[in-house]
This record gives structure tokens, sequence and C-alpha cells, in this order.
DNA sequence: CATTGACTAGACTGACATTCTAGATTATCG
DNA sequence: CGATAATCTAGAATGTCAGTCTAGTCAATG
């Protein structure tokens, strides 16, 4: 499967007339349909017609702005991914202790993936991301940056001795997930 | 999405003429067919033309022996589900100490969802079996079946006093994975 | 105000899961 | 053994849906 981003076509010549303020909110107010209708009816339980419908937009519209329904999907994942991390961090950053951290890294991650409705959304999502090569490796790259953004919250407690060592590679890859691995 | 499993016909009235044996095993062929497609090209990148031909069957015997696709995809996650859980479990029971339990029980996990090919697999299937509420219910029923049994191997060694308590609720169920909550 | 590229519209296409209909096979009973 | 009634096989037909194509509208620049 190829999927490119359409909005690497900023490097026109001369006479480009971009209309980029309302693309970008027609971009948005399309992915904030395929959100509604996924975490409605699922991924595959949704079809373009339905997104087209909730959006307002014509099939012309949606494939001018989005080379695919995977990308919509996609996109909306990277998105959900960072807010997924941003939270855990801002999580994290707020305690004092490794122990205080590392709880705050599970209940958060436990909080997102298990007790909203969007988890399973993001189960699809994740597998998705799987099959599609240029989005796996953003994926994998965002997830190893998170990671590393977490251990280095905690390696200062092994300055100051509360941590003896971080938590285990294995253990580690647990929490973030395999995807991160894979 | 409503999945049936078609192998419920066995109540038929008086002069039903089964031909189970072989049946069976057009079964098992179908499925190992589509198991080996869905490994190359994952399960949405297989169609069930691929499948007919890898398995030497027609459309008709397909859906004959199954309802859909997806009944396909599912009946193997089940079945991976199960050797998953059992490798876990004969780990675990190989173990002396709570410590090498988790241990354990960890890094099977790990070698598992992580390091094997199948991973991507199971990570799509599982996606699937959230939105397939018959699946859904039985996946929930047999991890949670897992889940117990682990507490109970770990549970004897907190009489010897080796463990304080059973690993946290939101430890463990980072472990036995959100499927098990949702 | 003409040109040119961004954007919209919706009919069309092709792929693919699933259904349908007809026919082959085989276990059971007379 | 042969009739019967069900299981099972075959492959053509159907419907749905993602994605393309063509024609046309709109807005910024010269």
């Amino acid at each position: 499967m190829m999927i490119e981003t359409k909005l690497t076509e900023s490097t026109t010549t001369s006479s480009a007339r971009p209309r980029r303020a309302a693309t970008e909110q027609r971009r948005r107010e399309i992915l904030d349909a395929a959100l509604q209708c996924f975490l409605e009816s699922g991924v595959h339980g949704t079809s373009m017609e339905q997104i087209r419908k909730v959006a307002g937009a014509s099939t012309g519209s949606i494939y001018h702005l989005f080379t695919s329904k995977d990308e919509i999907a996609l996109t909306l994942f990277i998105e959900g991914m960072r807010q997924f991390h941003n939270r855990v961090l801002t999580a994290v950053a707020a305690k004092r202790s490794a122990r205080g951290m590392i709880r705050a890294i599970i209940s958060t991650h436990l909080e997102i993936t298990v007790q909203e409705p969007k988890s399973s959304l993001y189960l699809t999502q994740m597998s998705m991301a799987h099959e599609v090569g240029p989005i796996a490796d953003e994926f994998r790259g965002a997830n190893d940056r998170y990671a590393q953004e977490i251990a280095q919250h905690l390696a200062r407690f092994i300055e100051t001795g509360e941590l003896v060592q971080l938590p285990s590679e294995l253990y580690f890859s647990l929490i973030v997930g395999p995807a991160a691995h894979v």
C-alpha cells in the first residue's frame, strides 16, 4: 500500500494560487466527520459515502484533499497518538519521584487504551499503521522519541539514587507498545 | 456485523448425512490457506479469490463452510490466542518463584507480540475481534480465564510470603492487554 | 479582465465480498 | 442394490464501495 500526503504540494513554481486557509479548514472538517463515523461504526463499517455526507463534501473534494480512506484514518491515528503521548508526558512531568512517574505512565496508558471509547479505534488504526510502510515509519519514529523522552525523565532519578536502573527494556517495550519494535 | 459459526449445524432431525471427517479437513485446509495469505499480505490485502486458489476450493465451498471472510480471520485469531495463552501458561508453570513467573510472563508476551511475524496479523485480528460482538465476547471470556489462571499461579507465593500482593490490577491489565477490559 | 491553477461535483469503473442456482456426491433406509 | 434426501461443490451473477475521470467553478495575479 502506498500512502502519500496531499499536503506536500507547497513547492509549486511561480503563479500558484493557494487557498490554504479554506482548504485547511475543509481538511479539518473531513477529518472530524471521519472520526465521528469511525467512532460510531469502526473504520471498516464506515463508507466514504457516509463521511462524504457528514462532512457535506463531494467525492471529488475528498479525494482532492486525501489520497485514500486509509490516509484519512492514519492521519487521525497520528493525531491521536500525539495527543496520547502529550497526555502521558504531561502526567509524567508533574511527578517528583520515579515511583510516581512510573505509576503515572501506567495509569495514563490504561486510562487511554482501556477506558476510553476510542481504544478500539486505536487498535484498528494501529493495525493499519503496521501495514502501511511510510506511516509505519513515522509511527515508529514518534514512538521512539516518546520512549526516549520518558527515559530522560526517569534517568534523573538514577543520579539521585532513587532508581537503580531504568525499568528493563522488556518492561518498557510493554508500556510503549509492541508497535515501537516491529 | 453479525458472525455465526457454520459448525452449529449438528442438530438436524433424523436422516442427516454428515460427512464430517472430510468437511472438517476441508475447513482446516481453507484456514491454513487463509493464514498463509494473511501472513503474506495482511487480512485486507488478501482476497477471497487468493484464499480460494491456495486452498484449491471454489467460492461455493468456502461460503458453505464459513459465513464470511471475517469469520475465517476470527477463527484463526481465536486459535492463535489459545496457542498464545498455552505458551505463556506453560512457561509460567515451569517456574518456581514469583519473580521467575513474572519474568516469564513478560518475556513470553514480548516474544510473541513483538518478535514474531504474526504479531502484525494479531493486531489486525484483535481489532476485528473488537468490532464483532459474538467474537468479542468469546475473546474477552478466554482472556479473563487466562488472567485468572495466571493469578492463581502467582497467588501461591503470597502464602509463602515471597509476594506481598498480586501485581496491581493496572499492571496486570497491561500485560494481559487492553482487550481483556474493553 | 484574462489566465491559470486550486477546488468541487458527480457520473463512471473495477475490484471484491457475498449470494444464487444448478448439479455432483454420499450416507442411510427400504 | 437403488431411491432419496441431505451435504457439498461449482462458478456465474449481484451489489457495494473505494477510487478515477472529466467537466466545470472559483479566486488570485498580471
